[in-house]
DNA sequence: ATCATTTACGTACAGTGTACGAGAATAGGG
DNA sequence: CCCTATTCTCGTACACTGTACGTAAATGAT
């Protein structure tokens, strides 16, 4: 019992997924497609949050029955892929790159945040999940053409773009959740209580002295931008110079 | 719509969990305690994952009833701040700073990554949430005083520590995922197929080349040093530079 | 002894993901 | 044209989740 779940002999292809619809002609006709139930889904998380995905709902906002979809996904893990592949096709990834590797990764980190911010779910729906998709790989493919002019190696490369998606979605998810405490007046008091008080027991004057002397507010632009400047600017063009 | 979502009218103090445990002596006595219950919970979600933490196996551990769980926690979500908070209590806080700021941040980001290590359900745990017990305080203050040297406004630093640890958590999530992929031989090999299948498709030939030549792999803690480094080596101690 | 207060916890309920299987639709072969 | 294999739809059922509610027990103050 328990759950069985037995992460020992699962054995199946995790990738499987996104090779082969593959219809023999016969049988019923499918009344539905991955496609609108993944936009489904999407719309869903977009409309009420993460946690408003569940099969019963989806299957609603697309007219079918709770057990049909799972004639398109093995289960909703399976659902979440979808879904952050299905909105990865969001991300322009034709534009021209401008051969200046810096700028063209920061382009990349502006655009993956905007994507985020459109999907706020995304970046709790990407943490610890690992799917690549097809519109996942194009925008990786993308990456690693920006990162063409570096003398980086593959795995390097790779590391770079998965290091620079974590960074963003990280920051993102912070960024939101600052965003949802400051639009709701009586939460944002309450913190703002509760920090003067742990300021003023004496055992934090760090604390208290950044409180007390906050400097003007940045836009959050503004602070994603000085942020991921930092990061990118730090990384090097050539592995073997430490 | 788009966001709304509802969280309109919660309206109690996120924060009055950390104050007055407040016992009057009069009444019954309490047969366990909030100590005892978090440490459960951490204890089965570091056996088992964070998946496994339910009210019920919690409650088994520690020989309570399921419902005594919501006399030491409202709910769930404050159980999980407390978890946090619990382990990051192992941080230790106390050990002498060096002045150099730069080094002192780098070995809070060590110390972060070894907690998380330690408990690998913590990156999950902590994304999104954005609780602030006294464990997690007096490392704050610990961060801020490393920072000291700089001149970095309050918000500055404040936004300097929330970046590092959500950069640390999205790192080691990714390091976890990554380990655990590879010590599943099947999974690996699944992947590597796909991987090879797309690169074939002539279609993304940039990934192709990045695994044709993969260079020799790293340890994951080389890698996360090298982030590291370029991360806070590309901050400022002075705002106004640009 | 009485009483207000605090805690313990059994029961119950709405909601979750999904296994199972019965029925409907489709296409190819006789 | 029926037959049959195949593919899909989806109702029902089950194990499991978080937690509201209510009752019973324990405690300190009066």
């Amino acid at each position: 019992m328990t759950r069985g779940d037995g992460n020992g002999s699962a054995g199946v292809d995790p990738q499987q997924l996104w090779l082969s619809p593959g219809r023999s002609g016969r049988g019923r006709k499918p009344a539905f497609s991955r496609q609108a139930i993944t936009a489904a889904a999407v719309a869903l998380a977009d409309a009420e949050g993460l946690e408003a995905v569940t099969m019963r709902r989806v299957a609603a906002q697309v007219g079918a029955g709770v057990m049909s979809l799972y004639n398109y996904a093995p289960d909703k893990e399976t659902l979440l892929e979808l879904m952050v592949d299905h909105v990865s096709g969001e991300l322009p990834t034709t534009d021209p790159l401008t051969g200046d590797w810096r700028a063209d990764l920061k382009a990349i980190g502006h655009l993956q945040r905007a994507l985020m911010l459109r999907h706020p779910w995304l970046p709790a729906a990407l943490s610890a999940r690992r799917s690549l998709g097809p519109h996942t790989l194009a925008f990786l493919e993308r990456a690693l053409a920006a990162l063409r002019p570096t003398r980086l190696d593959g795995a390097a490369k790779l590391e770079v773009f998965a290091q620079l998606t974590g960074f963003v979605a990280a920051h993102v998810a912070h960024e939101i959740a600052q965003a949802a405490t400051a639009q709701s007046p009586d939460r944002a008091a309450a913190e703002a209580r509760y920090l003067a008080a742990v300021a003023a027991d004496g055992h934090h004057p760090e604390l208290a002295e950044a409180l007390a002397a906050p400097g003007r507010p940045l836009t959050p632009e503004a602070t994603f931008t000085r942020f991921l400047d930092r990061l990118i600017d730090g990384l090097d063009a050539d592995p073997d110079t430490d």
